[in-house]
DNA sequence: AGCACGCCGACT
DNA sequence: GTCGGCGTGCTC
């Protein structure tokens, strides 16, 4: 062999190839290799006796980096079943799957392995008290624990059923036997703190480290090696840590499978779910994907007998009653100030009992938008196809999509009536409502804004603190109150702006609005005592709120799974959503219908679908506008045969200056 | 992605 | 006459 063929994070399909030198060059090593006149970060991923380039243009390999780190073949299949799945190239994956440190072209760095050193000392924790297993949660981790190779099974607990209990039972089984791994996925960064606690509390003597994106660089290199070198044994991260090297993987756990966070924006848009499943596949270790509201795609899976249904029908003994979810007709109760009368009522009654309510509203700032009493004025971003919101503290206008904000005129810019209203609730207003109606309740608000800056994270558990100790009697939140923490003295919900979501055009919008209030109303009520969650709604028939009602997934699920057969949507299509960004819409949208006649000479072959040009739901963005071209297939394999042939074209065609485009294959919304 | 090369406007 | 705009194309 005369040749290394190696990937680098470029957009080039084929690994370039290099002359190899005198030393042992293993596949998988890491090289600084010449590109162009500059150096890279590559990898060895297999060799080669020709090369179909010019022998005189081969460059030698450069460098060895990691002092002889490599990356596993396995670890190599999965980056390149990616990129072949979502159309990127090998080294697009492969390069950013790595912490930032290790991707880093060579400079006056330490090495790999005085990173590993460098690696904080466990902090010993008072170990965990066992809980007594119910039946199902034993069963389930038995299944678990009896899985061989690759099996993949869904998890479906109610919220409080016990979920976490049934992870560590079967990673207590799977690390009784050296040296196995396991992989740990959860969401977010906010869940990593409260479950690695939980985690070292339960097997004291086990190396455990996390990986995300919270982290500095040294911290997550040398943790990412301790994973790579075998010796932690439980590897605990956000959806890059599905990229981690575990040599000795015996078992995956996807926590809360359902939640977007797994989804990959920016850079190839991945789904660290699916990968993981994949990963398993690959690796021939069980899986297990839990949720209290599955994906549908996930629990079409599990009733079809290709996921192994492990359901948990019971709430935990601590947990009590589920939550009552209640519809609250807003055309019967119109709302003062953004809250009905029910839902005050049910404030009134937890606070008189001396519990603590929580008020859910999806929407920062004071007010959605601001208007002129007088003239048609409205609040617009001027960058957007949106409306600016109205912030009281610091009197602004703020565009929560593209950032862009400008103090409060002191009139109307059009007609100058000094006259301007805000319109609608945000969480600040509600706050504010709230400090009227109960001068005497301690409040608290959570949302990105009062939780803004450097210390943000801090602040935000400082005040999840001072719910959990009492100091609390309104919590007002946005999706940041959500996830993660149960308030055991919570008994009444609002939830105020579901209607949102219920009239969202997006197909998938009432899988995840179940999910969400699913796991708002989740959050309360832990402690036993009956809880009640209203949803303000001007829809109260709408079926979500029967099932809801009755804490019915399965319900739900079956009504919506019935429905996209019907309509011949995901799960029973498979979709590819190709986007592009230019200075106008009509450049955006002249591209993709050029690429939608390529697209329908290649179509015929494979049996796809390719819809119309439309602008994006957000068509103009940050100055910039956006169009998307929607292709289908009932069959995954026709799909991505259309996207080999066509993606080559549209590359010939390229991106230029002025106008990009991009592909995501699964598309969470479209 | 960088970083070149390459062909048209306003400037010492 | 050049300095420099960023359109286009390549990187083994």
């Amino acid at each position: 062999m005369r040749y290394a063929r190696v990937i680098v994070d470029l957009p080039i399909d084929q690994p370039l190839d290099y002359r190899l030198p005198d030393l042992p060059v293993p596949l998988g090593s890491v090289w600084a290799v010449p590109v162009g006149r500059r150096k890279q970060v590559g990898i060895v991923v297999g060799f080669a006796a020709e090369s179909a380039i010019d022998p005189a243009r081969v460059r030698p390999l450069g460098e060895p980096l990691w002092d002889g780190l490599h990356l596993p073949p396995k670890w190599l299949d999965l980056c390149r079943f990616a990129a072949g799945y979502y159309h990127y190239a090998w080294g697009q994956v492969a390069l950013p799957a790595l912490p930032p440190r290790l991707r880093r072209p060579p400079g006056k760095r330490k090495s790999a392995r005085t990173e590993a050193a460098a690696a904080a000392a466990a902090v010993p924790y008072p170990p965990d008290v066992r809980p007594t297993l119910r039946g199902e949660q034993a069963e389930a981790i038995q299944a678990l624990a009896a899985a061989q190779g690759f099996v993949p099974h869904l998890l479906f607990g109610v919220t409080g059923s016990g979920k976490t209990e049934v992870y560590l039972g079967a990673i207590e089984r799977v690390l009784a036997q050296e040296p196995s791994q396991v992989l740990f996925l959860v969401p977010e960064i906010n869940l990593t703190p409260q479950l690695q606690g939980r985690l070292a509390r339960r097997f004291p003597t086990v190396p455990i480290v996390s990986l995300h994106s919270g982290m500095t660089p040294g911290e997550r290199a040398a943790a990412w090696i301790q994973a790579h070198e075998g010796r932690a044994r439980i590897v605990l991260g956000t959806r890059t840590a599905v990229f981690s090297s575990i040599p000795h993987l015996a078992l995956i756990v996807v926590d809360e499978e359902h939640d977007a966070s797994f989804k990959a924006q920016g850079g190839v848009p991945y789904s660290a779910r699916d990968l993981a499943v994949k990963r398993a596949q690959i690796e021939a270790v069980p899986i297990v994907l839990g949720s209290a509201t599955p994906a549908l795609e996930t629990w079409q899976h599990a009733q079809h007998g290709r996921y192994r249904l492990l359901a948990l029908a019971q709430r935990a003994g601590a947990h009590g009653l589920p939550p009552a979810i209640e519809a609250v007709d807003l055309n019967h109760y119109p709302p003062e100030q953004g809250l009905a009368t029910p839902v005050r009522e049910a404030v009134a009654a937890a606070l008189e009992r001396g519990e603590q309510a929580l008020i859910f509203l999806n929407r920062r700032g004071f007010a959605p938008v601001l208007r002129c009493g007088a003239c048609e004025w409205l609040s617009r971003c001027p960058h957007c196809d949106a409306f600016a919101a109205y912030h009281k503290a610091g009197a602004a206008l703020r565009c929560h999509h593209c950032g862009w904000s400008a103090r409060v005129p002191a009139s109307c810019p059009d007609c100058g009536n000094q006259d301007l209203e805000p319109v609608g609730q945000g969480t600040q207003r509600i706050e504010e409502t709230l400090r009227e109606a109960w001068p005497e309740a301690r409040i608290a608000r959570i949302d990105r804004d009062s939780t803004r800056g450097a210390r943000g994270l801090q602040h935000a558990e400082a005040a999840f603190d001072a719910v959990h100790a009492g100091e609390v009697d309104i919590l007002v939140g946005t999706q940041m109150v959500a996830k993660g923490h149960d308030f055991q003295r919570v008994s009444a919900v609002g939830i105020l702006n579901a209607d949102a979501q219920l009239v969202a055009a997006d197909f998938r919008a009432p899988e995840r609005l179940f999910a969400l209030l699913t796991q708002v109303a989740g959050r309360a009520g832990r402690a036993g005592q009956q809880s009640r969650v209203l949803v303000q709604t001007r829809f109260p028939l709408h079926p979500l709120f029967a099932a809801l009602a009755r804490n019915c997934f399965a319900d739900f699920a079956q009504e919506q799974l019935d429905e996209r057969s019907a309509a011949r949507m995901p799960p029973f299509v498979h979709q590819a959503l190709l986007r592009a960004t230019a200075r106008t819409l009509e450049a955006a949208l002249a591209f993709l219908e050029a690429a939608a006649r390529m697209g329908s000479e290649i179509a015929g072959r494979h049996r796809v679908t390719l819809y119309d040009a439309v602008p994006m739901p957000l068509a103009r963005l940050a100055s910039e506008s956006r169009g998307q071209l929607l292709v289908e297939s009932a069959r995954r394999a026709d799909l991505h045969a259309f996207l080999d042939a066509w993606l080559p074209a549209l590359r010939e065609r390229g991106s230029s200056g002025v106008l990009r485009w991009d592909l995501e294959v699964d598309p969470q919304s479209v």
